[in-house]
DNA sequence: CGCATGGTTGAGAGGTCTCAAGAAAGGTGG
DNA sequence: CCACCTTTCTTGAGACCTCTCAACCATGCG
């Protein structure tokens, strides 16, 4: 169960993200729109296939790249949200050991293999977009190289807010947080029972508040100061 | 004193390193080097400039990329070898807080500031370089979230010997590690102290030996067996 | 010789992990 | 609507890894 919050996050999440990074004409929609296909949804749990697939568009629901240690070890490099555009650089196509992970169900909609977007400020769009992912992707390098438990914890909830205000799937300092905690330890590089404790001890410190699946910054201040990472 | 290994890395490692990611023709090297402008030099401990600067190549010794905390705490985000290019995407550049640093004495060579490389090959060979590049942070990713400080320096020290041989500067097991372990252990995310232990550990039990920066790879299964990750 | 820098080592503190068990929540069939 | 089962969360206890503080050693250089 997904929820409620899905509303205006349908089909055109993607529109809404790649608009924050440069300003669209009509035209660069229809050719956006002309480049994309079938849509497909996926159960929690499955392997998305990054190599020999097209590229795509999540619609809905949350899903990971991860790499796991020959022991079973598996660590999460980033989440990816609906809006969020996966596969179109060779950038995350094609690296070694790179699996995608729905983290619930998912809905994607994918584009076609050899995807050109015409004009220039298409192109320009997705160039940003995909700098954005590599500034997450910097920030989690310093968040697991540098932070605390108690401090990655804060930086990713806030990063994790921030992303999904950006489709509207917050209400104030409120959003829903489809996952397990095990997900959670392995995005931080903590485990499981270490994530539980920090979650806790935000708890009583009051900086959050968690029921259930649903999450919300009471004390952004603190959890500003606490991520420190001026970002 | 960056010694002997230098010899045939000169002016033309970008040369070797990008030939690595397709195979060129005369008619691209023209291009490249018609790009090409100034050699600069710079002393160890200097800040590169990334935003407002044009793109520039490596020509001799080592940078890093790193962020730094409030409180002084230090995340080195990547090593920049002779050869590597810097600045070319923005995936690097225009990154909040990302700063590069010479972490010996420099020598770079600016690329003109709208550099656009002519033709097909070229292109496809700084994507392929990007690429790789974006691969080594993931492997940064998962040292820092998922491995030992064992592990950790097992790996790092296999990437380093790796690079520096597709440059020609190491003989056999053996290569030139111009950096202070303050410099490996703001790499690994971990203390100083800890990365002097490790590094005993290592030649206490034969992989490796150290004497001043001079690095030898004694047991390379043993390294790759500790270094886990497939890659 | 004396200083500065970087490397080495010891000791104790602290953060995080593992193992293990119990509580809560959610789904299913009767 | 309840009993039961599975999954997920929570908590305790002790071990282990890594950190900090602090001193000492080695090397290079003026």
């Amino acid at each position: 169960m997904l929820g409620a919050p899905l509303q205006w996050t349908g089909e055109r999440s993607y529109v809404v993200r790649l608009r924050r990074h440069g300003v669209f004409q009509e035209e660069d929609l229809a050719a956006l729109e002309a480049q994309l296909g079938r849509v497909e949804s996926y159960p929690a749990g499955k392997d998305l296939a990054l190599v020999g697939a097209p590229p795509m568009f999540l619609l809905a629901g949350w899903a990971c790249l991860a790499r796991s240690l020959r022991d079973g070890r598996r660590q999460i490099l980033a989440f990816l949200l609906p809006g969020d555009a996966v596969g179109f650089d060779l950038l995350t196509r094609s690296q070694r050991g790179v699996e995608a992970v729905a983290l619930t169900p998912l809905k994607v909609r994918y584009a076609q293999s050899g995807f050109t977007a015409g004009g220039e400020r298409l192109p320009r769009a997705f160039a940003a977009a995909a700098a954005a992912q590599h500034g997450r992707m910097i920030d989690q390098i310093v968040r697991l190289g540098r932070q605390t438990a108690y401090e990655r914890m804060a930086h990713l909830l806030l990063e994790l807010h921030a992303r999904l205000a950006e489709i509207g799937e917050v209400r104030g300092e409120h959003f829903h947080l489809p996952i397990k905690q095990e997900i959670l330890a392995d995005a931080l590089g903590l485990s499981l029972v270490h994530v539980n404790r920090t979650l806790q001890q935000m708890r009583r410190d009051g900086l959050i508040d968690m029921r259930g699946s649903q999450m919300t910054l009471l004390d952004r201040p603190a959890l500003e100061a606490a991520s420190d990472q001026s970002s």
